[in-house]
DNA sequence: CGCACTTTTGACCAGGGTCAAGGCAGGTGG
DNA sequence: CCACCTGCCTTGACCCTGGTCAAAAGTGCG
């Protein structure tokens, strides 16, 4: 059940079992949300949310109908971490299809990051993984439309991949053209069109909720995608080191 | 010398006059940067910089000919973190003005930061701070030209301001107008008539290193500008509080 | 079977990029 | 003191990517 998480963990090059083990065993209620369905406005929450499945969107509504969408949450990541006073992001989460969330403890997780140096390192691992992948899409938005889209569906491979949820060059992503467009900053209509260029082209293929990447090098070279800001490693051990801070 | 970082420090809210006064007594080294000059390429740095005059810029240069600017690096801000292994990122800090800057051993600021809660709070907020940047970047990115131009003069000034460098609604900006438009992400001629057309409907002007905001109410309005991103709480002292994760 | 949502396509328009040529400094040397 | 040069700002003309409006064709579900 916590399967995705536990490999992205173990991607990130910076856990042993034993912390894998321990943080799994602070994940507690599991729970469905529905496709469509806001998390942001339960107040008082107390708990870190663990995505296992499905995708959601952290997005904000700019000027009362257009809605941008800053980054996936996908299967591995965490959100809803407690904010520092006062809150410094007004930033919606949206589940895009049906998704399972594990909810963890705030004060279990601080504790465990204060007892094991590990967890610590994996918390800024995952803030400094979200800020890189902020930078990226800074920059993918000064390219054109189809190779920012296959920016996009590299990046979701590669993370994927690292959660166990890619099968070669295809992965599921159950969302629609509208969101798709709202997070590559296209309108529907041209995304549309931009996915058709790809298909055409052989590139990617997009449809009924799976993306199918026949050529994984060739796409990452028309993106001049370079997965390195990931900071995925493999599932490799890997520690020490200090601080890691980053930036 | 350490004016700047010490008052952003306590514009942030989670420092105390001991905190700073242990921060500022690791600050070593001060030394200038000629304006153009790159930072990134100084090969086994165990240092921390903290900019404390002028502007600098995190950057990537994409198609070997247009720069993209993710970030601007202000008086007050860190850079060159050091980095969780392997390298997350390939982006490059360039001095787009002269500037002064402190250094910082990664040592001491780590020792600093495990004594000092305080300190290690510090850590995260400006961490989270680049974050939520780099995140209202992505959403003005889909504002027209001229509200995109005045969202940055507002975070300009805000940011400044924050660092005590700003007088009313002015502030120095020794930055060319190719600089500003990377960072916009629009082209030098384009953003040229943006700035034109801030500066006849009486928003902002920028000249000769210099902008000022008449009203500065208005251009927040007109650019839908919202500082709570930025995280600042004035120069209150405030502590307490856990991890101080966000996101 | 009908309803509602999503995908697809067409036609038209505009914001902003590109190319290219002038202004307008400030710095240097005669 | 002036000619010159280099770099930056400014403006003009033209084009293209991508937005908007609108309608048709799927697609899934009660």
């Amino acid at each position: 059940m916590n399967g995705p998480f536990l490999t992205k963990l173990e991607y990130s090059g910076h856990t042993d079992a034993a912390d894998r083990a321990a943080i799994a065993s602070i994940v507690a209620h599991h729970r469905v949300v529905a496709a469509r369905q806001d998390l942001s406005a339960e107040p008082g929450r107390s708990t870190v949310l663990v995505l296992l499945q499905g995708v959601m969107c952290r997005y904000r509504v700019m000027d009362g109908r257009s809605r941008r969408i800053a980054s996936f949450v996908l299967p591995g990541d965490l959100c809803r971490l407690p904010e520092a006073p006062p809150k410094t992001s007004d930033w919606n989460i949206g589940a895009l299809s049906r998704c399972a969330v594990g909810e963890i403890p705030i004060e279990a997780l601080t504790a465990l990051a204060r007892e094991r140096p590990n967890i610590n390192r994996i918390l800024w691992w995952m803030t400094l993984n979200e800020l890189a992948r902020a930078r990226e899409w800074l920059v993918t938005g000064t390219m054109p439309a189809p190779q920012r889209t296959a920016h996009l569906f590299c990046e979701l491979h590669a993370c994927l991949q690292a959660a166990g949820l890619a099968e070669g060059g295809a992965f599921r992503l159950e969302i629609g053209q509208a969101a798709l467009a709202d997070a590559v900053g296209l309108s529907t209509v041209h995304l549309n069109r931009t996915l058709r260029i790809l298909r055409e082209a052989g590139l990617a293929c997009l449809s009924r909720g799976r993306v199918e990447i026949p050529d994984l090098a060739q796409l990452r070279a028309f993106a001049t995608f370079d997965g390195a800001y990931l900071g995925l490693n493999g599932p490799v051990a890997r520690t020490g080191g200090a601080l890691h801070l980053g930036t």
